[in-house]
DNA sequence: CGTACCTTTGTGTGCGTACACAGAAAGGAT
DNA sequence: ATCCTTTCTGTGTACGCACACAAAGGTACG
């Protein structure tokens, strides 16, 4: 615990360089007022020595106020949605000492004038960062434009298109995730060549891309692994309880021997339940997201594994992220793939706890 | 970005306790030299507000070093030691604002005298914070004793000793860990009645409690859920490869028809290489820790699932820990769980990137 | 040669906290 | 009443950086 102090300073470049620490300052912030020779000299030290600015003292010296701002799909409690976002307040208050402020937005997301008109509440709203579900590919590009406009960094969420160059993405990799629950499936199937794929629709459209790709990423796998298996697909529409029920019953009359199957949305408490209620023990099922009714499932034994995606650490991390890359003037990394973890009981007590997040890189701006 | 300060400072404080920012400060650091009076009066005003310093503007003014030590396994390089290692000196660097230091000290896992003598090495550097791995229970409590007596935290690694009760622990839950695995393997198994456990004897000893646990949990799941399962044990010995392939010709030999097996140590690829090289693909194989030989046995398909403990992690944190104990006054989680992460080579890719952080929950000390 | 003006450079102050030190108040002994 | 402790409290400086402002140097032109 003795005092010291082995970092170098911005003064220390300064005495090397023959310049007041105002000089050095105006060259690290790229401002302008120095005459090329200083410049010059200066930055040939700042390369020598790897200067590494002590980002406390430095975000202490500048006390301005951030405004973050997320765009996203309407939610209730308990849903996936919420999830990311309490993982978002988490990091405000994780940072709170960088003065940083959330606004949340929601849209419909089944609707797309919503979006944009959500959309431009945000902007009028005056964010200096944006995260957002890029669930709309169209609308959100015409979005984004405007945030480039403003030179306003924004951070995709859940699902990425990159060519829309958000600053970064966090999310799973879908379609691999959806190749990883086949080869679990699979197993779980135990020989049996049947398999069955529930769906949601919802208004008449099939959820989320994150969806597709997951179930091109199992029928990647089945198609490659064992490509003489039977796959149903069987379409439930959330909204009225009583028909999926009918849907189910009526399913399970004509093929009684089918005894595994998968959603790829997060909505497995629905079949889950299903089971529960009807005493079947022997199929076998598999979903997306710990929501408290899967969670309810797979511990009643009616759901045999989820294939969770931290929405939480997704939240934490984007608002990290714009942290790092306004404040810490931070080089950030652009496409962070969450893991793809496999949930039973035995392991889910280990999962809350933990939340990731990313590898710190310091690189001067 | 508009300036702003809305948070409550040591000032505010002192101006609404009508004394002066010195007397806050005492108070806060329970530092003597206030009158009864003065305290309470400001600890009210301290409870009411929910004060919370600003830990970067602490940081800075109390520049001290903290020198860090711990207390490994010697190890080689790619082993399972070497990524805890690499995790604190990853933390190191991501707190070196902090003005942090930390030493290495290897002993030799199989030689009390080892642990003893380099421990006493330890002692002697003066270390501020030390991590260590309590390999070995009777001589740890003698080494804890003593850090103790100079109110020098400890946390354990990888496993738990609670009686010692260090600040804090990180590690796998061996025996959910051992049950979960057995939950896997028994699907891989595909209805045969027959599975192989491989264990590897070193110097006559089984390797870590670590180790132990996960078999029990791997008995206990056994146990409730295929009683009839029939379990065999073949021990290798690691020192002497030739000596082991033999061991395993043989086995194989006296039981053709078993084909699932798993060890619970981070040698599994060990039996991975001999399959490959016997080009015996229809073995099923589950082990521990992502070691380079390991990886490479589940990218050719010898080794079906590993189970990753995330080192890496676990170190991190652990240095994280006594940062925020020491340095920031947070209050710390002792007992921290890694999740039980089931890895193949279809999800692999997706598992380095990632690092579990602990929730920071801000204390006042 | 002086003034105005621009470019370049240096200095000073503040961010919120920690801690050393000085000063004030209170009490006791002479 | 004076002096000396012993509490107790306020002030000042430092931490490393950002930014405003002042000062210095140079050039152009009357």
């Amino acid at each position: 615990m003795e005092k010291q102090h082995d970092r170098i300073r911005i003064k220390d470049i300064a005495q090397l360089a023959g310049v007041s620490v105002g000089t050095v300052d105006r060259v690290l912030h790229s401002r302008s007022g120095v005459s090329p020779a200083s410049r010059r000299k200066v930055e040939e030290i700042l390369q020598q020595l790897n200067y590494q600015p002590n980002m406390y003292a430095s975000a202490l010296a500048s006390n301005k106020k951030y405004n973050f701002a997320c765009l996203l799909p309407s939610h209730s409690k308990e849903d996936y949605w919420d999830d990311v976002e309490s993982g978002m307040f988490q990091a405000v208050s994780a940072f709170s000492d960088f003065h940083i402020s959330l606004n949340t937005f929601y849209y419909d997301q089944y609707e797309f004038g919503s979006f944009v008109e959500t959309g431009n509440r945000l902007l009028e709203s005056g964010a200096d960062g944006v995260v957002l579900a890029p669930t709309i590919e169209e609308e959100t590009s015409r979005f984004v434009g405007k945030l480039r406009q403003s030179d306003t960094p924004y951070i995709f969420i859940d699902s990425n298109i990159p060519r829309l160059s958000p600053l970064a993405f966090y999310g799973q990799h879908a379609r691999k995730s959806g190749y990883f629950a086949a080869r679990i499936l699979h197993l779980l199937a135990q020989g049996s060549r049947e398999i069955v794929l529930f769906r949601q629709i919802y208004e008449g459209r099939l959820g989320s891309n994150q969806q597709l790709h997951r179930e091109e990423g199992f029928y990647e796998y089945m198609k490659k692994h064992c490509p003489d298996m039977k796959m149903r697909e069987l379409n439930l529409y959330v909204k009225q309880p009583g028909q999926d029920e009918m849907l189910l019953d009526e399913f399970f009359r004509a093929h009684p021997h089918i005894n595994c199957g998968i959603t790829f949305n997060s909505k497995a408490y629905l079949v889950g339940e299903y089971m529960l209620k009807h005493g079947r023990k022997d199929f076998h099922l598999m979903g997306y997201d710990l929501l408290r009714r899967n969670i309810a499932c797979l511990k009643a034994g009616t759901i045999d594994f989820i294939i969770a995606q931290q929405p939480t650490v997704q939240g934490y991390n984007s608002i990290e992220c714009l942290c790092n890359h306004l404040i810490l003037k931070k080089k950030v990394k652009s496409c962070n793939y969450m893991p793809i973890n496999l949930i039973a009981e035995d392991n889910i007590d280990f999962y809350f706890d933990a939340h990731v997040c990313e590898q710190s890189t310091t690189i001067l701006s």
